[in-house]
DNA sequence: CGCGCCTTTGACGGCACTCAATGAGTGTGG
DNA sequence: CCACACTCATTGAGTGCCGTCAAAGGCGCG
């Protein structure tokens, strides 16, 4: 399975290099939660292996040092719906409440830094710039979940798929080479964009005929961007 | 706890109804919230009048009084995405960042309370019941989002429409008849469920022929609450 | 090699979308 | 007061996208 295929990344420090609205790190600039460093341990959690559980009272927050995480929510019947993918660099748990409202999963073999919640409540009270980046942190989540609402709600297949993989590629280190490295199995992509396995398969393997993307051994090279740009927000039709 | 998106629903909110009147002044149990009055004004926005529209710099966050809100995506071609609707006591733009991510339109006639973002966050820095309760806020956010994702990933016509009237009921202040008011059009409800306005109504119809609802003049009766709630999360099939 | 898991592809059907027409409710002007 | 226009809601007919079911292919691993 292509999950357990270590993403090789570098464990960046740089927390808010993906959804950053602070500007990027210039000289030194100190993150507010350098503070918590200093109270982190650290923990690796196996393939596949559950770091928090759907309903769990929320202890610890975290930062993803390497591999790749999976919050996710379960119907009783069963039905899933995968609201995020978050890789190293990537925090979480500091915007759940008393419980953890969504699971989170190991994408991959993960290592991460894992900070008690009160502690850092009670450090928040006392520091303003730590306090205003864990209510912006929460604001970008936010944000993230209202696109994908859009995504959801209002995209087609094709559409879902070539949002995603540009996603994906905008948040991924190497802009270089275009090759989006997708650790996580198609049932977790089609729990993500909110449809089925084979709808994916699909859609990416018309991509392919079409030249747009190549699919290659763990991961999928883009081959024309601006074609996925323009397939990520047509109109249906 | 099904959702109140952006918010926290006040002690005092009664004004459901269009046009009631101003919400009643009760003896409330002190919000941190309450540091704002001094510096919030009222202001009135007339049947789908634009609040703050998609990008418009946050200057202010604001509570609603009286009448509905609907917060709401675009895209270019015209699909929209309304992500939350809001009513009296309701809280919002308290988690937007720089910009709004999304417009607020009117729904019906609204009385807000308005106060400037800066100010807000300056005081915050200084009262930690303040801002805690401003993350929790964010947080409230967050998770109703998420239950939105799942209702639009995963869920099929009939269980939207079902989940939608039991979670606008759960809202609504009296629970005692089970009418719940819809001031919104049944656009605005297909946007928000992620479907068009004729499935809508194609399941809203199905739901009072089965005798699970009677549709009245400006509201919903819900008349087998039981079989709605076994709609809202049963199985496809 | 054989087993298991994941992925890919095909055939088929149904749910929801599209197009279209009618009904219901409201406001306006003659 | 009624005719008319306009908006929103409802219902019908037909189509298509995507889900379901099924089978084959690819890859890792014991």
């Amino acid at each position: 399975m292509h999950g357990t295929m270590q993403t090789v990344m570098q464990p960046t420090a740089n927390a808010n290099k993906h959804h950053a609205i602070n500007p990027v790190e210039r000289p030194a600039p100190r993150d507010a939660l350098d503070l918590l460093e200093q109270f982190g341990a650290t923990v690796t959690i196996r393939h596949d292996g559950e770091i928090v559980g759907q309903g769990d009272p929320a202890e610890f927050c975290y930062k993803i040092l390497n591999g790749w995480v999976r919050r996710v929510t379960l119907m009783e019947d069963g039905r899933r719906q995968v609201c995020a993918f978050l890789m190293p660099g990537d925090l979480f748990g500091f915007d759940d409440l008393v419980t953890h409202d969504f699971a989170a999963e190991a994408v991959s073999d993960v290592v991460l830094r894992r900070y008690p919640r009160r502690l850092v409540e009670a450090l928040a009270d006392g520091r303003l710039a730590l306090a205003r980046r864990l209510r912006d942190l929460t604001a970008i989540s936010l944000r993230t979940a209202h696109s994908h609402l859009m995504l959801l709600g209002r995209k087609s297949a094709s559409e879902r798929i070539a949002s995603f993989l540009l996603e994906m590629a905008e948040r991924l280190p190497e802009h270089g080479d275009c090759v989006v490295c997708l650790p996580m199995t198609r049932t977790d992509v089609a729990d993500y964009l909110g449809m089925t396995i084979e709808t994916v398969c699909r859609n990416l393997a018309q991509f392919r005929r079409d030249g747009t993307i190549a699919i290659e051994r763990g991961g999928i090279a883009i081959r024309n961007r601006v074609s996925l740009e323009m397939m990520a927000s047509e109109l249906r039709h």
